[in-house]
DNA sequence: CTGAAAGCGCTTACAG
DNA sequence: CTGAAAGCGCTTACAG
């Protein structure tokens, strides 16, 4: 009913707690004998090395910290895979919390972060966060702070994102392309970097190509499904509708899909329709809808990655941004 | 680049460690005059309480484990969000590890989050799991262990499930009611209790009405899109087809639909489909499936809520176990 | 090859 | 109202 610990097996052995630790640690100082029978009375008593007094004692946690908007959204739950998946690789336990796209929360569970003195810390940020302060002062504790998808501009930490400018260009130039000349934007918040520079990416293919399309086509809201669905009410209710519409991620695609199939317009016939993220499910849907792919379980899988290698350095290594590809996948939406 | 201990405050405090740790906890004893200064200090020095030497301290953590086959799994994601909600709101931290449906690295989780010593553990087991011994090792030392989805039928813990007989019934019930004679079974892997669960509920509904089916008719798998995939594709390959599917669950359910859809079998026309979970993108595939919703959100709460009730409890709480409610969804896949 | 001692950052009886 | 002391379970120089 109690954990065995060192100074317990010590005691059955009449040897020092020192020794005992040496012992399970594999210190070369110490006797094959006396490390055999620590070992086996370790094992006897389902002794589990306590790492909260480790950790104490060493300075040294062997806990990442990830926090997301939300944990179910398919793109969040499978960069968490991939940052399970390295640490898991790399010994160490991920602490997933969720701010529901707040600031409020975020800055709570970044202090609950600290507090449990994590290694580090894995974040994509809420769409309400303009001000860093939060994560500044973990990094002033040397705990290393890796931002990913939803990043801070100018915030000097390292980050994993991707091209989301060249995304958003390729997937505009090839509504064009296919002959689309009214093309609107379900944009996120401002707020969010990713969000800009997509909407960046949608703007200047309209402009290289010399299209210009009425403010109105530039809506404005959040980046879930509901905001699709009200976004696209909104742009069929104009005067002038669009022919295509290109969505700043899939959910928000994937909620202009259900309002255009409810509403009984064919798509791509008479509205194409182009996502971003290549979510499974936009491969479900009828028809299949055109996404731009964002690796999401490399992004993971990178961003722990680098954030271990600001754990090994001996002093404080430099940020560095990966920025992975996107690919358009065209498929029958467009 | 330090972070800041109750000791650094006593000592520009003049004050002791203890006084200081008291007027942080608020006690009772402590005069208002040196709280403020405390807490006035403790702000602008960015004091962070060490959970870790707290933890260690009082022998309680405030973190719970969490181990579930895959991350990346719509209702294992799903169920998460809920498990942190309801830890959130209590002030715990969650640690989530994923087995990807091994027994090994199940083992291996549970022994991370042991050594970890958090305060209980929430776990949907592997599907090749059959020795619970694992986790017996930590209800030994007192850490409270809940089981749900995917649980261990004698392993005397909390568990929180679904009517997955009911359930399973339900469902192959509706496709005998509306004509369906050759019902088919993609079912799971016997080791999982929730899987034999609804191989029975599909037997008994067909039995009650008087229908046998050849063996055949009964394809065992894994619980993923492919292994649908795949049991459908020897469906197909049978002299006599069956004229509906009842699928272990949705992910299974979206291969054998996929299946039918690039084999260009009519669902329902030659084919009636129903899958197990009602995960989000059953409602967006043409058409739409027929699915026994399982409320994988509520799930995550009730799971975490009865952890929390083992927590408070004196002694030993005895075991139970919650069964939620399914619900046949109707759709256009029947 | 082994042990005694100190300490990681905190809490909490026990005194005063 | 405040402090000295002990201790949670470990690790690691320092001795021997």
């Amino acid at each position: 009913m109690r954990h065995t610990t060192i100074n317990d097996i010590a005691r059955q052995l009449q040897l020092s707690p020192s020794t005992v630790s040496r012992a399970l640690r594999d210190h070369p100082d110490i006797s094959r004998v006396t490390k055999e029978k620590v070992l086996a009375l370790a094992a006897a008593t389902n002794y589990q090395p306590n790492l909260i007094a480790q950790s104490l004692q060493t300075r040294r946690s062997n806990n990442i910290g990830v926090i997301v908007p939300e944990i179910r959204n398919t793109f969040f739950s499978t960069v968490i895979s991939g940052i399970e998946e390295v640490a898991y690789e790399a010994g160490y336990t991920i602490m997933v919390c969720q701010s529901n796209d707040t600031y409020e929360r975020e800055v709570v569970n970044t202090r609950a972060l600290a507090a449990n003195r994590v290694a580090g810390l894995l974040v994509s940020t809420s769409q309400e966060t303009v001000d860093f302060a939060h994560f500044r002062v973990l990094m002033d504790q040397g705990i290393p702070v890796v931002l990913f998808d939803r990043v801070a501009e100018d915030l000097a930490v390292s980050k994993v994102i991707v091209d989301d400018f060249d995304g958003a260009y390729a997937a505009v130039a090839h509504l064009i392309v296919t002959g689309r000349r009214r093309i609107a934007h379900l944009a996120g918040s401002p707020l969010l970097y990713v969000s800009r520079k997509r909407c960046e990416g949608w703007q200047a293919a309209l402009r290289d190509h010399g299209l210009s399309v009425p403010e109105e086509y530039l809506v404005r809201g959040g980046c879930h499904e509901e905001d699709g669905r009200r976004g696209m009410q909104r742009l069929l209710a104009l005067p002038e509708r669009p022919d295509a519409v290109f969505c700043i991620n899939d959910p928000v695609a994937i909620g202009a899909f259900l309002c255009l199939r409810e509403q009984g317009v064919a798509i791509p016939g008479e509205v194409a329709l182009v996502g971003f993220s290549n979510n499974p499910n936009t491969a479900l849907v009828t028809p299949r809808l055109t996404t731009v792919n964002q690796p999401a379980f490399d992004i993971g899988r990178q961003a722990a990655l680098l954030l271990l290698q600001h754990f090994s350095g001996e002093q404080a290594v430099a940020p560095q941004t990966i920025v992975l590809k996107t690919e358009l996948i065209i498929r029958e939406s467009t």
